[in-house]
DNA sequence: CCCCCCCC
């Protein structure tokens, strides 16, 4: 029946002689695992056919494999190739001349090998020959993503040069070699040269330890097919770091390669590099470069931080809704003084994370008119149950950059998100993400709760027995986020000693401590202002004024807020102060009682004391 | 050969 599978029957024959042909159907004829490492560094070497020919040289990575599923390369199945480079691999050593193999980038599965059942065609073996008969200009890497009128990218390029001297041995010159795709690189060949693009240049470190001491830089690189990182240690640093730019073109050969440590590296690549005294860098002044890409994104939308591991590294593009004063302090384990800016990001699904810059990334940046921030390898934190986004080194950080994405989120924020309310993921609350079981206070103390280093969360339908009106209510930083009490200078200023800033003006915030009782104990708890608000049915604001005319306003407030019944989520830890450990417990949320929600909860008690 | 990435 396979019949009916139409292969691009001579299109092996076009794209091996360095041609295009966009979105070729193909077969598998066999594959076969090679350099196969640590599980998830395999690759895949696989004999593909049209039908008139066959190539035994075809390669593809675990991820792409996996974009499709493992079975697709079962024998005989039938896949479409939505994108391939080729590339030609030096094998004189072998004494078999050029040759050039064709990297699958991306694939669909028309067929299952199940499905197809046969080897479709009479197919015989492309020769060598062929592919090396190719005309030896602009033929050495040729590129399509399956559009007719994509051109083709020309890899290598001859002929005119005026580099700049590099720091090395010009004797060999790249840009007059064959190139290879950075995706083709891997420990196991070391004769190639990439034209790759520098997206991003770390600033140098220093490091002592144990094992010695000294200092390094890495840059980001990419080309068409993929990304790796590079890194100088010591004397390279010197060779090196002044001499290459971001954003620049270069030819790279001599590198070492090994395996990438995944807990660190944020570029996709199962391998990175390093610098060794042979290693060559010399700029690409190829009109063509323009085709390398720059900096490659896998963003995730801000909604999906929330359910993102902690510490796993993103990418991700929003529209800058606030930013904070410049913080400094001393940092707690090492001393060392920080500085840094949280920043609020928006973007299409209505979700806000905080974003924290550091150092001299915090001082420069500049939020106002509510630029597109987008930022590759960002780090997913944790605090207090919320989710928010920190920079770290190897982050590469971008404002209003030229892209499409850009001009996306900002023709959305211009038009609606703006005056849209957003769900803030790094709100500390318990209100999502984690669970909060419902139980009793009597239940809260015999469970010994807030042991756990973060706090114990739980839920209790409970009646306020009694708030406390002194210090109810306090004058905070108006900096949006900020909320530190500020000091009254009594000049008609107020300073905020957390942004060392006087402002002319302050907001009312509630800080209450209150009692509340449920069916088996009670106990004591503090509240922050945006729950405080929902127990006394009215803004910070409000009552602010209130008390300005009637200092005993307060109580009266308070007084009539007293037996009123809400679901509060709280969190219970346990605190030692002065040698005397007692439960701290703070009321992050207060909802109204959802009766239907409450009543289940009870009727699943009463069922377990039944059972 | 680094790989710390900070604070509430």
């Amino acid at each position: 029946m396979s019949a009916k599978y139409n292969l691009s029957a001579g299109s092996l024959e076009i794209i091996m002689q360095g041609g295009k042909y966009p979105n070729p159907i193909m077969q598998i004829l066999a594959s076969k695992r090679i350099n196969a490492g640590a599980a998830d560094k395999e690759r895949y070497r696989v004999v593909l056919s049209d039908s008139k020919n066959t190539i035994s040289f075809a390669m593809l990575t675990t991820q792409v494999r996996d974009q499709v599923g493992p079975d697709v390369l079962e024998m005989y199945s039938v896949i479409q190739i939505d994108k391939y480079i080729t590339s030609v691999i030096d094998n004189k050593a072998k004494g078999v001349g050029d040759a050039r193999v064709l990297l699958i980038l991306e694939l669909k599965l028309i067929a299952s090998g199940a499905e197809v059942g046969e080897k479709i065609g009479s197919p015989v073996q492309l020769t060598n020959d062929s592919s090396s008969s190719a005309p030896k200009t602009n033929v050495s890497n040729t590129n399509t993503n399956g559009t007719s009128t994509n051109s083709s990218v020309v890899y290598n390029k001859p002929a005119t040069s005026n580099n700049p001297t590099p720091p090395m041995d010009t004797s060999e010159n790249l840009s007059n070699q064959m190139t290879h795709p950075i995706s083709s690189l891997s420990p196991y060949h070391n004769k190639w040269v990439i034209k790759a693009r520098v997206t991003n240049k770390s600033s140098i470190r220093t490091w002592s330890n144990s094992r010695g001491e000294g200092k390094l830089f890495s840059l980001d690189l990419c080309d068409e097919s993929g990304e790796i990182r590079l890194t100088g240690f010591k004397d390279m640093v010197d060779k090196f770091y002044d001499y290459v730019q971001v954003d620049k073109v270069y030819f790279i050969s001599k590198c070492q390669l090994k395996s990438a440590n995944k807990q660190y590296s944020t570029l996709k690549n199962d391998y990175e590099m390093t610098m060794t005294p042979e290693t060559i860098i010399q700029e690409c002044h190829d009109v063509d470069s323009s085709a390398i890409p720059q900096t490659k994104y896998d963003f995730v939308t801000i909604d999906k931080i929330a359910n993102t591991e902690p510490n796993t590294i993103v990418d991700i593009i929003g529209v800058v809704k606030s930013v904070s004063d410049l913080q400094t302090f001393q940092a707690k384990s090492t001393g060392r003084e920080l500085k840094k800016k949280d920043v609020t990001l928006v973007d299409q699904s209505k979700t806000a994370v905080a974003l924290t810059l550091w150092g001299s990334e915090a001082e420069s940046f500049d939020g106002t008119n509510n630029p597109v921030l987008v930022i590759k390898g960002a780090r997913v934190t944790e605090f207090g149950g919320g989710k928010s986004l920190s920079t770290v080194s190897s982050s590469n950080i971008k404002v209003n950059p030229e892209m499409k994405e850009c001009y996306r989120i900002r023709g959305w924020y211009d038009g609606e998100g703006a005056n849209m309310d957003a769900t803030n993921i790094s709100a500390r609350s318990g209100a999502g993400g984690f669970n909060t079981p419902w139980m009793s206070f009597k239940e809260v103390q015999d469970q010994n709760l807030g042991n756990a280093d973060k706090g114990d969360y739980y839920q209790v339908m409970g009646t306020i027995l009694l708030i406390r009106s002194e210090n109810a209510m306090y004058k905070a930083c108006p900096t949006p986020e900020c909320n530190k009490k500020v000091i009254d200078l009594e000049n008609g200023m107020y300073r905020c000693e957390k942004c060392n800033r006087e402002f002319p003006n302050f907001k009312y915030r509630l800080l209450a401590s209150m009692n509340v009782g449920d069916w088996s104990g009670n106990q004591w708890m503090s509240m922050f202002s945006s729950e405080v608000e929902k127990v006394l049915g009215q803004t910070s604001q409000e009552i602010g004024e209130q008390v300005e005319q009637n200092s005993e306003a307060m109580a009266n407030i308070v007084d009539k807020c007293h037996f009123r019944q809400f679901i509060l989520k709280c969190r219970a830890k346990m605190e030692t102060y002065n040698d005397e450990s007692r439960l701290k417990t703070v009321c992050i949320k207060v909802d109204p009682i959802n009766y239907e929600e409450y009543n289940n909860h009870l009727i699943e008690r009463i069922q377990q004391l039944i059972a």
